[in-house]
DNA sequence: CTGAAAGCGCTAACAC
DNA sequence: GTGTTAGCGCTTTCAG
């Protein structure tokens, strides 16, 4: 892999020059000339490795997200990815796979690639960012919140929606409306079943909550399994509300077996319902501004890339619910 | 950020001693129990720019796809992923978003950052895979073969594939079977369209094939757009094979629009349908192992960045066809 | 077993 | 406008 040195030789100038028309300063003309075609016989790709740790920062940003199997996050990722572009910066992906061992392991390699910056939806309301706050690299966090550190941060207003949700279904005149959501220590979770409780508490039978909420994971077989669980309950509900599009997919699943169809039984869905051949009816949808999401975290991000250091901002993205 | 040479003085020890410890070569336990002691009050990262530097390589593989909105590549980017921690090796997820400009961008970015390999599903059949070569980086191309560069590769047989989607719906009594597939300059696009065509050729009303093949890009409203075309013909076919899943979608999107439920209107489709609330009935999928295909190149990827210098390696991947 | 010192390839003062 | 040179932080001979 040839250097800047090689370059220089060929060149007869040197490497000072060479990488001043690398990097697009003044140098004249025919110097320049010279240094291209020797940099193109010989095939030069400047080395990143040695830029960046002369430089002390890089042109990539990551962002950690916690299943890239999930097509909210996906189209989140491709947000980031346009708007960083954008600015000239690539984005690299990295799947915490819900789990704080992986994501910290990530976080260092961001601190130690010295990249521009990170962007990461949280996989706990434990997540460790202290690495990233004490050196000071900008970071923002996406979908959820930033837990206990005072960074940017862009979610959406979780607990409003899960209480669109479920007084979608009383409208509808369902009277046991069930909420299967995520993970405990998961805010997005948290928040939308607090949503749900509190328009439950309010307008349902009187039943015991408690044993109309389910937490599992945030996957299409945890919420296939809830789904199942709450309809084989003594008292089944008649509704439910369901804390993500995949385990709205569970959910779906395991109504349909059961013979259950929506409207027959009242659905309720956080984020739209990926890859359905049909529209889906019968169906209530929180929508969740995925890529938007990701266009705003990423513009954070330049800014304080770029040097801003006003206070920490948090942006709410509006939900729209959409009943069909 | 602390250096090792802060952590050296704080520990009274040498810089080469720092790295010994850091590096697991041996030390003697009283000047590791102080380096550690160091390094944890300094909140010591080591810098990794610097060892990619000095060594010239790192431990992070990139991982290069054409659509990361395709839950297809997201699957197989899990198998990558797994089989790659296992290693020891992390891995990042560069978006080419079919542009040989996007994914020129990133395996340069691999290159100069000094990654240890690199695994590619090539957005074209030009795809410029020479910066790779002649520097004698790991590579596996994945899912699409390398188009005239002599590297492993792990793939389906996609042409196997098309004869059994065309067969199944000719078997199913279907007498005009259509197909829609992918981009020209994509290998699996003209390789299952072959094998289409192939069977077509000799089991077809004898129309002309070329009004019944539609090439569009490997999306939702690319296999929509294509279907509602063939729909609209003036002989439209009464069976379709699609390329690919996401296409597959839009194409049943396009015929449940047209009150066409298969099986009355035949349908084949490459690549599982993605978080279909219930079985497809009455649809042929070729299943693709998408996950497997990812296990086995980072497999493949490890030996070469272990040394192994044998001549390139083509491993073909069963694909079970399932009609339901 | 430990330390000194020479770079890895590049950029950015600082001279000329 | 161009060249010289001193590092960025780490690993790794080479001595001791």
């Amino acid at each position: 892999m040839a250097t800047i040195y090689e370059v220089a030789a060929l060149a007869g100038v040197s490497p000072a020059t060479v990488s001043r028309v690398m990097n697009g300063t003044k140098v004249s003309p025919e110097l320049a000339g010279l240094v291209r075609k020797a940099a193109r016989e010989l095939d030069f790709t400047p080395n990143r490795t040695a830029r960046t740790l002369r430089r002390q920062n890089s042109e990539v940003i990551a962002l950690i997200i916690p299943d890239i199997e999930n097509p909210f996050f996906t189209s989140l990722a491709r947000g980031v990815e346009d708007r960083a572009q954008a600015s000239g910066y690539s984005v690299v992906l990295c799947n915490s796979d819900e789990d704080m061992g992986k994501e910290a392991r990530y976080i260092d390699i961001a601190l130690s690639e010295h990249m521009a910056g990170v962007i990461l939806a949280p996989a706990s309301d434990h997540s460790d960012l202290s690495a990233l706050i004490s050196r000071k690299r900008p970071v923002v966090a996406v979908d959820r919140g930033p837990h206990g550190f005072s960074i940017d941060a862009v979610t959406v207003d979780n607990r409003a929606g899960g209480v669109a949700a479920a007084t979608a279904l009383f409208d509808q005149g369902f009277l046991r409306v069930a909420c299967i959501t995520g993970p405990s220590d998961v805010e997005t979770a948290q928040l939308r079943s607090e949503g749900w409780r509190e328009v439950a508490a309010r307008r349902g039978d009187g039943s015991d909550l408690e044993a109309l909420l389910r937490h599992t994971n945030y996957r299409v077989e945890g919420g296939r399994a809830a789904m199942t669980e709450l309809l084989s309950l003594p008292e089944p509900p008649d509704a439910v509300v369901v804390a993500n599009n995949l385990m709205g997919i569970g959910a779906l699943q395991a109504l349909l077996a059961a013979g259950l169809t929506p409207p027959q039984f009242g659905l309720a869905v956080f984020g739209d319902l990926p890859f359905s051949p049909l529209a889906p009816s019968g169906i209530t949808v929180i929508h969740l501004p995925a890529r938007q999401l990701g266009v705003t975290a990423a513009t954070l991000l330049m800014e304080r890339i770029g040097g801003d250091t006003q206070p920490a901002r948090t942006v709410v993205l509006r939900n729209e619910s959409a009943a069909t």
